[in-house]
DNA sequence: TGATCCCGCCAACGT
DNA sequence: ACGTTGGCGGGATCA
């Protein structure tokens, strides 16, 4: 008889009578295995699959169809394949639910059935993981790993316990372009490059003593910081769950991720990718069963990923022989076009404010290029002494630091807003095509960029015993001038850049984050407005990138830079909505405000921390502003003095510490690298505009000059980092040249990181003390759900530097690729195959 | 065989 | 104390 598909509730039933034998089978819980038990039959994944095809909406069936059309899916092929064999008349037993029926693919497939790609805002995706496991007659164990990965992705965010609601694609393309963005900070490209030229070494010389450089390697290159990137308009959902648990799964499949976006031709092997990841998290012990533990992870993302036909299978050939690899098939991400138009847009508006703000960022962009810490990081030595101190300073660690000051950041934030907001109209326009509903949006814009104008005076005003905002005023009116130099010298034409649609935050482990708190949770304000610039990317990278190199193995042929955003992505639309996010979100503030006034300061908290996460993010930032612009001066101050109740003056107990203090902290712990000695003459310029700003400290001491980050870039790998890392030395690598530059960008980056760090971590504690997380995620509140909720957990930057966006914008032209200090490699063909 | 990766134990967390 | 998450790796399957 065939085996028909019990529909799945069915099967569960069967599932339960299965297992009867067993005590508790519940069809709900996992059920105790049945192994051989296992009725030969019932269920297909094919046919379950039909079954939720033909159920589900039109929308979803016709996407389905779709899919199966392009067959593009291995999973699909692999149904039919199994649908035929049944058909053929295999039987029953054979048929029993083979592994592949029960792939983690082709689970994740009946997932997504389930949920529409683009799912309208108005409706509400609340995804049951209880419903969804009985549904699709899978432990629970199971949804997990696919919710993980789609988490990392933000298609999905956690709202509580049991319960997740589904984005669809809506986030895809920025969540891409921040993760493109990130791993390029973390030079993805350039450790790629490096274990396969170690692999490449290996096949001459027996490896056995070579582990202890591997592992030295490795260690260098740990980026462990990073932990979560997270998006503008989904900041918290996420984080809701303890930061700590957002470890692996999560982690790991956007470094995937990231890993494929960052390679040029796009194809990521899973040893690569597995070897990666385990450096970052511990340096060294490259054990083997920890390597294999890490492929099997990566299987398990792999999977969901190629369900969600981001990427397929295929099969390197090297030498040394067929590798499993993964083929990028997702959508090319570039450097945000509209983000670049944005900025020109901006530029070419004249409110002043507004350009000040852009060229500010790029200021700091500058100073902070780019990870500052993998300078020393990279000598073993260091790195220890640099945990050591870590170490010590999470053991110091102050306790939270006042919410009050959180709000004064939010101040901040408010400067920075105009020039985002003027970007937004251009955004809009550019939107306009797509969508008829933007046009409301675009009114939005329209008002914030209103209110932009009004800003500037704005932000004096509150508070004017704040050092910090006067101060960044004028830095954002000039930055043309004390940054131009930095930058234009090397191309003037980029320069403008505002990475606005990609803010993104990342998540960092608590250990971490107090690390960076050690440092000064007074600074709190200072950082946000760093913030702000954090988003932006580094202009100087940028231009760096640009000399371009040709090495890569670019061979296999991505597809063409030029095509970057597709009509259906939506990702200029998302800025738009960002913004109207943080507008509604300040308004709600606002409100909250006004309701709470009195509250204590714990309700502070709460506000300071919606506005905070805006701070960090542009989009926020914009939205906040814009709704304070909108209201009146006194308002403002009002609501300011609400929230910093506890201080006399909010601005006035914030504002003592500035970036002096910043700096004297700062840079002991961090600045100690040889970098420091060279600055270039631009970098320094550029640090009294940026002054204001705690970054600035920092930033000062990293050098962009490329004589000088050549300098540096030489110490540091050839005196430093003898072994696996690219050095000049290597005859192999004769383009180190323009790959030079990027890394000295990007050193700076880190102090900035770190600062921002430590606001963050700052916030966290709060919360956690709170006990906010949840809070919002309240069930009853649909409507809330959608906008961002104030509670977030840690998010911060990495070392890696989310800040320094540069690269993507170098890479927007296809030149880069390979530039980032990578090292050539020699090549061995590669031969891609497909499944 | 090596490549895949399902399964579910069990610890960390949350409530 | 109990339910939820999800790290982890043994060992079954697949190719």
């Amino acid at each position: 008889r065939s085996v028909l598909k019990t529909p799945l509730k069915q099967a569960a039933t069967s599932h339960s009578i299965l297992t009867e034998i067993q005590p508790d089978c519940q069809p709900l819980t996992t059920p105790p295995k049945p192994k051989e038990i296992l009725p030969a039959d019932p269920w297909t994944p094919t046919s379950n699959l039909k079954m939720l095809i033909s159920a589900a909406s039109p929308e979803i069936r016709s996407r389905e169809q779709r899919r199966e059309l392009s067959n593009n899916s291995r999973e699909v092929l692999q149904a039919k394949h199994c649908l035929q064999e049944h058909l053929s008349g295999d039987e029953y037993e054979k048929s029993q639910p083979s592994r592949k029926e029960k792939s983690l693919g082709l689970l994740c497939h009946k997932f997504l059935a389930r949920y529409p790609d683009y799912p309208s805002t108005a409706e509400n995706n609340y995804i049951c993981l209880d419903e969804v496991a009985e549904e699709l007659n899978v432990e629970r164990r199971r949804i997990y790993d696919i919710v993980n990965v789609l988490e990392s992705l933000h298609m999905v965010s956690r709202l509580a316990k049991n319960r997740y609601a589904w984005h669809g694609r809506h986030n895809l393309s920025k969540t891409l372009q921040a993760l493109k963005k990130v791993g390029e900070e973390n030079k993805y490209t350039q450790q790629i490059q490096m274990i396969k030229k170690r692999e490449y070494e290996h096949e001459f010389d027996l490896d056995g003593e070579r582990n202890e450089e591997m592992a030295r390697s490795f260690g260098s290159n740990e980026h462990s910081e990073m932990s979560f990137v997270e998006l503008p308009g989904m900041e918290f959902r996420a984080a809701s769950v303890n930061s700590r648990k957002d470890k692996s799964l999560r982690v790991m499949s956007q470094k995937f991720v990231m890993l494929f976006l960052v390679s040029t031709p796009q194809i990521v092997s899973l040893e690569v990718a597995a070897k990666i990841l385990i450096g970052e998290d511990q340096l060294e012990d490259l054990d083997k069963s920890k390597f294999k533990t890490k492929i099997r992870r990566l299987y398990d993302i792999a999977n969901v990923l190629s369900s969600l036909e981001l990427i397929k299978k295929v099969h390197v050939t090297e030498e040394r022989g067929r590798k499993p690899a993964f083929k990028w098939t997702g959508p090319d991400v570039l450097p945000n076009v509209q983000d670049t138009k944005l900025e020109t847009t901006s530029t070419s508006c004249p409110p002043p404010i507004s350009e000040s703000i852009p060229s500010k960022e790029q200021c700091s962009k500058n100073l902070f290029p780019s990870r500052g810490k993998q300078n020393f990081t990279r000598h073993p030595s260091l790195i220890k002494l640099v945990k050591t101190i870590e170490n010590d300073r999470r053991k110091i660690q102050s306790a939270p630091t006042s919410p009050v000051k959180m709000s004064a950041s939010t101040d901040q934030n408010l400067s920075a807003l105009p020039s985002k907001m003027a970007q937004v109209p251009a955004i809009a326009k550019h939107q306009l095509e797509g969508q008829s509903k933007k046009a409301r949006e675009m009114k939005l814009s329209r008002s914030a960029l209103e209110s932009n104008q009004l800003s500037p005076e704005v932000v004096p005003k509150p508070e004017p015993p704040r050092v910090a905002a006067p101060s960044q005023q004028p830095a954002l009116a000039q930055p043309p001038a004390v940054c131009p130099p930095s930058h234009s010298s090397v191309s003037p034409v980029i320069l403008p850049h505002t990475p606005a649609g990609v803010s993104y935050a990342i998540y960092l482990h608590p250990s971490q984050a107090h690390t960076v708190t050690t440092y000064s949770p007074s600074f709190m304000l200072q950082p946000l407005p760093c913030a702000n610039v954090t988003g932006i990317k580094s202009i100087n990278s940028k231009v760096l990138n640009k000399t371009t190199t040709e090495e890569g193995d670019n061979q296999v042929t991505t597809d063409d830079p030029t095509k970057s955003l597709t009509a259906k992505e939506r990702p200029p639309i998302k800025s738009e909505t960002s913004s109207q996010r943080c507008l509604k979100r300040s308004q709600a503030l606002q409100e909250d405000n006004s309701i709470k006034k009195c509250r204590s300061d714990e309700e502070s908290l709460d506000t300071s921390l919606t506005f905070f996460p805006s701070g960090y993010l542009i989009p926020l930032t914009q939205c906040t502003h814009g709704n304070k612009a909108g209201f009146s001066n006194k308002e403002k101050a009002g609501i300011c003095s609400l929230q910093h109740t506890t201080y006399s003056s909010p601005i006035a107990g914030v504002i003592p510490v500035t970036a002096s203090e910043l700096k004297a902290v700062n840079i002991p712990a961090f600045q100690i690298t040889p970098l420091n000695i060279m600055l270039s003459p631009t970098s320094i310029a550029a640090a009294p505009v940026l002054s204001n700003s705690c970054l600035n400290s920092s930033n000062t001491s990293s050098a962009h000059n490329p004589s000088s980050s050549v300098l540096n870039f030489t110490l540091q790998h050839v005196g430093l980092i003898p072994a696996g890392v690219q050095v000049p030395a290597n005859p192999v690598l004769q383009h180190m040249p323009v790959s030079l530059q990027p890394e000295s960008v990007s050193y700076s980056s880190e102090n900035m990181n770190l600062q921002e760090e430590k606001v963050s971590k700052n916030i966290l504690q709060l919360f956690d003390r709170d006990g906010l997380s949840e809070k919002y995620s309240a069930p009853s509140v649909p409507k809330e759900l959608q906008q961002p909720q104030p509670v977030t957990e840690n998010f911060f930057r990495t070392p890696g530097g989310p800040n320094t966006v540069s690269s993507l914008s170098a890479n927007s032209d296809g030149t880069d690729r390979m530039s980032q200090g990578t090292l050539y490699i020699p090549q061995r063909k590669l031969e891609v195959s497909e499944d």
